[in-house]
RNA sequence: GGCCCUGUAGCUCAGCUUGGAUAGAGCGACAGCCUUCUAUACUUUGGAGAAAGCUGUAGGCCGCGAGUUCGAAUCUCGUCGGGGCCGCCA
């Protein structure tokens, strides 16, 4: 395809004389597989677009694609069966790997979620997650070498909070005796503190005491601490579990907060930061239109930004990464800015490789959500819900499935109705969760893209005489010329420009799309071509190939975004 | 006050990076299709009826106003609406 793509560039260039070339895809099948507009040599030729067209089609003479003057258009309709053959050949020679780029050796870190260790994951977090995870496996495909690493906070005010409330309320009360996911009861401690507060605002200064007794380890504080901690980070152990989701490297800030200063203070005899009138250590950025931002305070004593400097070292002298990508909401737009002005000023190595993966907000249709008051959608609820309506949808459908099998598609499908509805939006978009329509199966959702795999399995499976089947290489794939098959082969293979899209925009979103026309197009191929009874098994085998090519992609696109392919459904 | 994101069908969103041929989906509404490779299934030729399926119809000054261009949803400037950020909080 490519190379056919490059023989039309090229024999453009000659004839027409330009340096570049752009193709574009026309609106349509009808109008052939590339396109070529002659607007912008009208200037220099003086003449109508319609009448350059003309001309140039004269000079174009390339194998298997045939060169049709459409108005001010020249378009190319490469020779149907050297798109199947080439397409088909590719993707079973290459199965899921199709589209995938060769190791560089380049390293790539995506740090992802950096939860609070005081209250459950909620669907921010989940996001946040499922956003990382996939553009992982995305930037995967594309031959990096992907670390996945985190940040935890597990130390400050708020964690004292939950502490606190556990203190005064708990009484005694474990997880394990109330029969809670540890993450949940420790959350629920927060909650009991917020509300405690409302009523007894004082219980602001116990929370500064608390604080400083962590700090200078008093016994007693550090090992609640400890315990509390542990219980946080098991219940997102849990969750992680279920999400898949698999981290190579957790930084806990209590082990960190305390460095950075050095660097700071480096920086200050360096000239690259100066002191302001109160003894703060600052990096002014009025020139960048960023203000000033203090790096340390004047009593020493570091801020959030000194972390992340440190931490970024760390990594660094961990990993040598070519790439850093945060995952963080686009609250923190700004810290981000700051924080890679400060790797600039530093002339650290990696300072121009550094992202910030901002996504937007989810919200419900209350408004915001507010874990103080309790008003989230937590991850393991969602999860549970979704499986549960997954379940009665199969139950509808089937009632002989043994138990773990029905566990094991009504499992599949909620993840990847959830998967789907989160990734779909473009990363940068605040929306509305509304539980009642975000949780459909049918439409522009995961289960519909697996269905459509679930459809071509079922024809595979429906194949009696398989011993009429042939190799793909015995194959007549020239058989394949209807529209119906060029439209399927069209999306076939755009697959490998979709993946390098949604990889360089850091874009899941591209994919979803993507996939959701791929299994459309499938379905409306199932509609109006029938397979199995093909007027002859050669035509049949054909149609089977391409099939399976389908699948192959359908599995490995979805495979990106983390969701599992069902044979049955 | 400064900065960032955003405004496209009743609702939810693609498309904008790289300007081009009638602006696309999903949901909802209305009208249909098919029984095949999918669940159930009564009956007299026939009919009923089923989809994580398909088709059609209605629905758009692409927020508004200028500019650049042969050509603007896409680029530039302005303006209005929505969200966020600019703490010695993390």
């Amino acid at each position: 395809m490519d190379s056919i793509k490059e023989q039309i560039i090229s024999t453009l260039k000659d004839v027409t004389g330009l340096d570049e070339i752009r193709l574009e895809v026309p609106p349509n099948p009808e109008m052939g597989d590339f396109a070529f507009p002659c607007f912008p040599l009208t200037k220099q030729l003086k003449k109508a677009p319609t009448e350059i067209a003309k001309d140039i089609q004269k000079g174009i003479k390339i194998k298997n694609v045939e060169a049709k003057v459409i108005g001010p258009y020249i378009n190319f309709f490469i020779d149907k069966s050297i798109l199947a053959e080439q397409i088909i050949k590719d993707i079973e020679e290459k199965k899921t790997s199709f589209g995938c780029k060769k190791p560089k050796g380049e390293v790539v870190l995506v740090e992802s979620p950096g939860p609070n260790t005081n209250k459950p994951l909620h669907l921010g977090h989940l996001r946040n997650i499922l956003l990382g995870q996939s553009i992982a496996r995305i930037l995967k495909s594309q031959g990096k070498d992907v670390k996945s690493v985190n940040v935890v906070n597990d130390r400050g005010v708020h964690i004292c909070k939950s502490m606190l409330a556990y203190k005064m309320f708990a009484d005694g009360k474990t997880p394990e005796s109330e029969n809670k996911k540890s993450d949940h009861f420790v959350g629920d401690m927060y909650v009991e503190y917020a509300k405690a507060e409302k009523d007894n605002p004082e219980m602001g200064k116990e929370i500064q005491d608390l604080l400083v007794k962590w700090e200078e380890g008093d016994k007693d504080t550090i090992e609640l601490w400890k315990k509390m901690n542990k219980w946080a980070l098991d219940g997102f152990q849990e969750t992680y579990e279920k999400l898949n989701f698999n981290i190579d490297k957790e930084y806990l800030e209590s082990e960190t907060y305390k460095h950075g200063k050095d660097i700071i203070e480096k920086g200050l005899k360096d000239n690259l930061f100066e002191k302001d009138d109160d003894g703060n250590i600052v990096i002014r950025l009025k020139d960048k239109n960023m203000g000033t931002k203090v790096l340390l305070r004047a009593n020493g004593t570091s801020v959030y930004i000194t972390q992340d400097i440190y931490m970024a070292k760390l990594r660094y002298d961990d990993y040598k990464f070519d790439e850093m990508i945060y995952v963080v909401g686009n609250e923190q737009d700004y810290h981000f800015k700051v924080l890679f002005e400060v790797f600039e000023k530093l002339k650290w190595k990696f300072a121009g490789n550094c992202k910030h993966f901002s996504y937007g907000m989810v919200e419900l249709p209350e408004g915001k959500m507010k874990s103080r008051e309790g008003t989230v959608v937590d991850t393991d609820n969602l999860i549970d819900e979704v499986t549960g309506l997954a379940r009665e949808e199969i139950k509808k459908r089937y009632d002989d499935l043994d138990f773990d099998e029905e566990e094991r598609r009504a499992n599949a499908i909620a993840m990847s109705a959830i998967r789907f509805f989160i990734l779909k939006f473009d990363p940068v978009r605040n929306f509305v969760f509304n539980p009642k329509e975000s949780l459909a199966f049918e439409g522009e959702t995961g289960p519909y893209v697996q269905y459509a795999y679930a459809r071509i399995c079922s024809i595979f499976r429906k194949l009696e005489d398989s011993e009429g089947l042939v190799k793909v290489e015995d194959t007549n794939l020239s058989l394949l010329d209807t529209e119906s098959d060029r439209k399927l082969l069209t999306s076939l293979s755009n697959y490998p420009t979709i993946l390098e899209e949604s990889a360089k925009n850091l874009k899941p979103s591209t994919l979803c799309h993507y996939l959701f026309d791929l299994a459309s197009t499938f379905n409306e191929y199932y509609r109006d071509i029938s397979i199995l009874k093909a007027e002859t098994k050669e035509l049949r085998n054909a149609r089977l190939a391409l099939l399976d090519a389908t699948r192959t992609i359908i599995k490995s696109g979805l495979g990106y975004l983390g969701i599992d392919v069902l044979e049955q459904m």
